[in-house]
DNA sequence: TCAAGAACGTA
DNA sequence: CGTACGTTCTTGAA
């Protein structure tokens, strides 16, 4: 080591050290479940964390080739022309590395038409000047000309990329048997065959160290090659120009204009959270404290302490609570913890100030007038804690913010929803959690108002990051949505047992015949439910034509049997459909059966934040897909009933919303039209498209624009469109030719939308809600283009959402301000079920259809069906 | 006991 | 090679 005073700069070549990797480590162990191949950024960060540890440096760079092409291919188009193709699994991983480095905050830099290791030399020539010690990380052997008493070359062995020689001036004599400067000259005349640079034919390194020992210069030898005897001399003689050409070729540049200098590329702390987020998705666990471990993290130890103390918990009674509460001026957030939907116990806090008490009835009073004010307060999570609230008798008020709904909003894809990843994320705190091994936990969880001091916090923090048109669709559309969803659950719907328990006694004696027909069949007993066990009997029992892969084997879902029953007509093959089907039904029937509780109705769970679009989704049971495309699957429906004290089941749907947003959005004359005029939608579409009036469209016609229509929402391809209606490719091209001619600019507006995402990272519904879409410019192919239809659709799914939403909370709202009894049940994305309370159908029609039309302002009409019933089914018609 | 994959229900 | 979900079942590894 040299004088330890000095600064050191670390350039590397990370083009070449990457490729290294991606041979050195296997493929299969490194692939994301998007197949996603990380071979070569695992192992060039596994490499870098490595020297970063080993060397220590003060200053770092990290360059890339920009293309194959450079000067030396201007001058000399055969160089590195023998190479072959790098392969595109390694060329897709290098953004990605960038994008590592970036988030290490590691500066990468590129240059057009200049290759990697010129970028070294010029750094190595500054720095060395600059009074640098310099490392150069390359596996180029040119760069060997840049070692001197500044500059010491790392240098990957054959071993394999974690193994580094050092070559200093003296390891280069000892090796090459020249010094440094010398070994270009050397190079130039054996030639480099893996840049496609012949040399002089039968000279090695041993006959090129020995001409240059006696010569002093390759100037001086190529002068006086005629002294050169035998027919190595005669080949110099020969081969003087391909010498001086390697010779300029192999000359690294040293004064190539870079935006920045050594000094600039001074170590900096890392960006933590890009860090995690990245690695996240390149799925690297074990690599992530090791890099934090190399890089820093800006958090000294001693700073890594919250900004603010957190404030110890003051257990209050209920008397001294409330003085506290209306001694309070902000805002303060508010924890209600929960045991089986009833409240335990609340903690509420301020900045600076934590208040807790146990629940009792008692609390509940004394509490009721604060809870239901307008006082602002900040939850996470708060639909639960607003539910047991209401069991309590409470209904809240003030519902300033939901740090849960915030998180999302800025990232719908995130899968992890805690408080604790929030607080990391936005705060950069750690939440402190009990130890769930333990049974008498040693580190104690935060206490319900340390928590509630938390979000508190977490919640200015996202304040800070959400902008202002996400804010308005968390204030505006969330937090509404989300206190109606609260009394949706509540209600439940009501489910009549027997009505499934019939139905399910009659499919349970169907599906014991249809197994033992199969079953006689085939001539022997298997499991019909296990894909494995059909597959031998289908093809090897059977011996049936082998259908499309899947991953485990051959599959056997619906759409495949019904290909196979066309081509290979087998009565087993319709009894299995039927199997199927059956069993499906009793399966479903029997998980509603279990969910009904003993006020004899379903309390389903609305997740708010469970899709990445702004739909809901809803879960134990899911009743957003309960059967309805068989008339015999609708006797599920007609077990969901108006409940006990009304009067009848109320349901409204819009009909097309997605494509009238896509009218909306894409001010698209052709299908404005045809929702202004009143004609069926698919009828309209069809006359255009086919070229007839709307009373000539026949059903096939119909059925083929309808399938298009819906299609274009999903990003669908000619060749999805041929699948769907079973039709020549050519002809489902031709379609869509047509579709386009009469309603191009639906065309034009998905192509605008997808590429404005691009460029904005994000996709944007007509009420501001974004979603993210990184993998818009991936590399990958696939990743690339599921992003784009994902993006196409996102908007238009989204603003549907938006939509519905806006018209449930203020049918909610209105049903609730007139004082009846009526009530929203469900939600089923472009559907809602109302149950109506005897006497106020009239009413609360006129509610739903105006609040469900005048939801959203758009250039077409939204169209309300609304319907009437004792039962799901009923009322759907 | 858990996770992955296949299958299938909805908008 | 069509978006967005949740549930159930089988299977094979842990």
């Amino acid at each position: 080591m040299t004088d330890s005073a000095k600064p050191t700069l670390m350039v590397v070549d990370g083009h070449s050290l990457a490729y290294r990797a991606f041979f050195a480590l296997p493929v299969e162990n490194f692939t994301t479940k998007d197949n996603q191949h990380t071979n070569a950024i695992y192992g060039f960060l596994s490499m870098l964390v490595n020297l970063i540890k080993a060397e220590q440096p003060t200053h770092m760079a990290i360059a890339f080739d920009t293309s194959r092409h450079s000067f030396r291919t201007d001058e000399y188009p055969e160089y590195k022309a023998t190479r072959s193709e790098t392969p595109q699994e390694f060329r897709g991983q290098i953004p990605l590395l960038q994008d590592c480095l970036a988030a290490m905050s590691i500066p990468v830099l590129t240059k057009e038409g200049i290759e990697a290791d010129d970028i070294l030399a010029t750094l190595a020539k500054q720095g060395s000047e600059q009074g640098f010690d310099v490392l150069v990380v390359s596996g180029d052997r040119d760069t060997i000309q840049l070692v001197n008493d500044e500059v010491t070359l790392l240098y990957p062995s054959v071993q394999g990329v974690s193994q580094l020689k050092r070559y200093d001036p003296t390891t280069v004599q000892e090796r090459y048997g020249v010094r440094p400067e010398q070994y270009p000259d050397i190079a130039a005349l054996v030639g480099e065959t893996s840049d496609n640079l012949p040399g002089v034919p039968k000279v090695g390194e041993k006959t090129a160290v020995k001409w240059l020992t006696q010569f002093g210069s390759l100037d001086e030898l190529l002068d006086r090659a005629e002294e050169i005897k035998g027919v190595v001399g005669g080949n110099l003689r020969d081969h003087m120009d391909d010498v001086r050409r390697n010779r300029k070729l192999n000359r690294l540049l040293t004064d190539v204009e870079l935006p920045v200098a050594p000094a600039d590329l001074v170590v900096v702390p890392a960006d933590v959270q890009a860090i995690r987020d990245i690695f996240a998705r390149l799925e690297f666990r074990t690599l992530l404290p090791r890099v934090f471990d190399a890089v820093g993290t800006g958090e000294d130890p001693a700073e890594s302490e919250p900004a603010v103390a957190l404030p110890s918990p003051v257990e209050a009674d209920v008397t001294a609570l409330v003085a506290w509460l209306q001694a309070q001026q902000g805002e303060l957030a508010v924890t209600v913890v929960t045991n089986g939907g009833l409240a335990t116990r609340i903690g509420v806090a301020s900045l600076s100030e934590l208040r807790e008490t146990n629940w009792s009835d008692d609390a509940a009073d004394a509490l009721r007038p604060w809870l239901e004010s307008d006082a602002a307060k900040v939850f996470n999570d708060a639909k639960p804690q607003v539910k047991a609230l209401l069991r309590a008798g409470i209904r809240l008020g003030g519902l300033a913010y939901d740090t849960l709904l915030a998180g999302w909003l800025l990232r719908p894809s995130l899968p992890d929803k805690t408080l604790s990843h929030l607080v990391e994320r936005y705060l950069g705190e750690k939440l402190p959690v009990a130890d769930p091994t333990q049974l008498v936990p040693e580190t104690d969880g935060a206490t319900p108002s340390q928590e509630a001091w938390f979000t508190l916090r977490t919640a200015a923090a996202l304040r800070e990051d959400v902008p202002e048109s996400v804010a308005s669709v968390l204030l505006d559309i969330e937090l509404p949505t989300l206190l109606t969803l609260a009394d949706m659950e509540m209600a439940g719907v009501a489910v009549s047992h027997d009505v499934l328990s019939t139905f399910s006694g009659e499919l349970a004696t169907r599906t014991d015949g249809l197994a033992t027909e199969a079953f006689a069949l085939v001539g022997r007993e298997f499991n019909l439910g296990s894909p494995k066990q059909l597959q031998e009997v289908l093809f090897e029992d059977l011996q049936l034509p082998k259908t499309r892969k899947t991953k485990t084997g051959y599959s056997t879902d619906a759409a495949v049997l019904a290909d196979l029953q066309e081509s290979h007509p087998h009565p087993f093959l319709d009894l299995l459909l039927q199997h199927r089907e059956a069993t499906k039904l009793r399966q479903i029937i029997e998980t509603l059966d279990t969910a009904i509780k003993d006020d004899s109705r379903i309390h389903t769970t609305y997740v708010q934040t469970g899709s990445q679009t702004g739909r809901l989704s809803s879960t134990d049971p899911n009743l957003q897909n309960i059967p309805v495309r068989t008339e015999e699957s609708r006797r599920i429906r007609s077990a969901f009933e108006v409940g006990e004290g009304y009067e009848t089941l109320l349901t409204a749907d819009y009909s097309q919303i997605e494509m009238r947003i896509m009218a909306h959005l894409s001010g698209d004359e052709g299908l404005i039209e045809a929702f202004n005029s009143g004609e069926d939608l698919h009828r309209f579409v069809g006359a255009r498209v086919f070229g007839v009036e709307p009373a000539d469209v026949t059903s096939a016609m119909r059925t083929k624009v309808k399938a298009m229509s819906y299609g274009l929402v999903y990003g669908l391809s000619a060749f999805g469109l041929s699948k769907q209606l079973r039709i020549e490719q050519s002809e489902a091209k031709q379609l869509m030719v047509e579709y386009f001619a009469r309603f191009g600019a639906v065309r034009d507006y998905l192509r605008a939308s997808v590429m404005k995402a691009k460029e904005d990272g994000y996709t944007e519904t007509i009420f501001g809600r974004r979603r993210p879409f990184p993998d818009l410019s991936s590399p990958n192919r696939v990743l690339r283009e599921n992003a784009e239809r994902a993006a196409l659709n996102a908007p238009i799914q989204g603003s549907a959402a938006d939509v519905m939403k806006i018209a449930l909370f203020r049918i909610h709202a209105d049903l609730r301000a007139a004082d009846m009894r009526s009530r929203a049940l469900l939600q089923i994305h472009d559907e809602l079920v109302v149950e109506v309370a005897p006497g106020e159908w009239d009413a609360a029609e006129q509610i739903v259809r105006s609040q469900m039309a005048g939801a959203a302002d758009l250039t077409v009409p939204l169209d309300v069906q609304v319907g009437r019933g004792r039962d799901w089914n009923e009322a759907a018609h």
